[in-house]
DNA sequence: GTCTATAGATGGATAGAC
DNA sequence: GTCTATCCATCTATAGAC
């Protein structure tokens, strides 16, 4: 690129060379895993320098760390809005399964192959296992998205002990967690192929249809 | 250690210094990850020479394929046994919730906090998201041990479609895969320490419970 | 702000003496 | 077989020129 002249040209170029260290990253981390791509290896695939990591974001781990809460904060909302409108539905009381589809739904359409969003998908799947310290230290304190399903789950089954409750949502969420490719290429092994639909709905209709009547029992 | 002075005392240390490397490996890679511990953090913890990884083993990721392919063969030896005594039980159908139990209590027993095995379910529960190319790929492609399994829950369930079945089982290891230290302290946070119980026994019962409610819809 | 060059640290692997 | 010393690759982070 040729010199900026003017600061608002500077900006924008700033502005850009982190959006693109941002993206970049984001989706090299969620295809080869966080401890298999170097600083390197996204300053030049994002035709950045390579000094503009340490720059733009202090350190490797900060960076992974930025992409974490943009992501993170983006689906709690998306879920906090569907389980907003399933109350608005039900006067404050939705049933179980509307609950459970406010959890499930955004994760799994962001997965979707189709959607521009699976690799942010993949992003967060594999920050549960990989992260940095300062990550596991998020996803493990701050569970303050989970406390509104947690009590709209309570108060869908008033005649469960609040104990019992929590666990299933643990499970359920265990579901969620499990949707990762090598999951699905192991169930395609399995399955010979019977379970290779790809239809997002559909899978999001099996899960609930296993989720809800576990909340049943 | 002093020289040893016949063949059959050679043959005793070098199999005992393998095993010091398997162990502490184990452990090791277990409590902090794979890329996290180096060949030098494991020799010096088993008090055992830097080359002795690379001469026993070949290389660290050999090392690791080593231990992974020791403990999985243990654990799915544990799971076959629990399904054919559920067998002979039930003249060779018996019914989702003991199934599902010879899936389940095997890990979750290993994992339990005094039993000494709780180390090697750590380490394949790390091996799910951190393994090497060639972990990954037995893990995606070596479903041996899981047909059996498939194949009882669909005698079980003969008026499911198949491929329901093979979702929901899909759904049922994403609840195990889920027992990792850092969800159960994220469960015990948001619950306020209801969830804390520690009884391996009771924590089978729930996912049962939920497991066998999700086959039943 | 960008970029080059490099410091500084770490880790896997191996040669060669014993 | 064991062990020391070392090679060599790789990575993060930064100093300093522009």
């Amino acid at each position: 690129m040729t010199e900026p002249a003017t600061s608002d040209e500077i900006r924008e170029e700033e502005a850009a060379t982190k959006a693109a260290v941002l993206a970049t990253a984001e989706r090299l981390f969620a295809l080869h895993g966080f401890g298999s791509v170097s600083v390197r290896d996204i300053t030049a695939a994002a035709g950045v320098n390579l000094a503009s990591v340490n720059y733009h974001f202090g350190s490797k781990d900060n960076l992974l760390f930025e992409i974490f809460k943009r992501r993170t904060a983006e689906l709690n909302r998306e879920r906090a809005r569907m389980l907003h409108e399933a109350n608005d539905r039900h006067a404050g009381r939705p049933p179980v399964r509307e609950i459970l589809e406010a959890l499930f739904a955004p994760p799994l359409r962001w997965g979707a192959p189709e959607n521009p969003r699976a690799i942010s998908a993949q992003f967060i799947i594999r920050s549960r296992s990989e992260g940095t310290p300062e990550m596991r230290e998020a996803i493990a304190h701050d569970v303050s998205h989970l406390i509104r399903f947690a009590d709209a789950l309570t108060a869908a089954r008033p005649d469960l002990a609040p104990e019992v409750v929590y666990w299933r949502l643990h499970f359920a969420l265990g579901m969620v967690h499990n949707n990762r490719f090598i999951e699905f290429d192991r169930l395609h092994m399995l399955s010979d192929g019977a379970t290779r639909e790809g239809d997002v709905d559909s899978l999001l209709q099996r899960m609930l249809d296993f989720a809800e009547a576990g909340f049943l029992a």
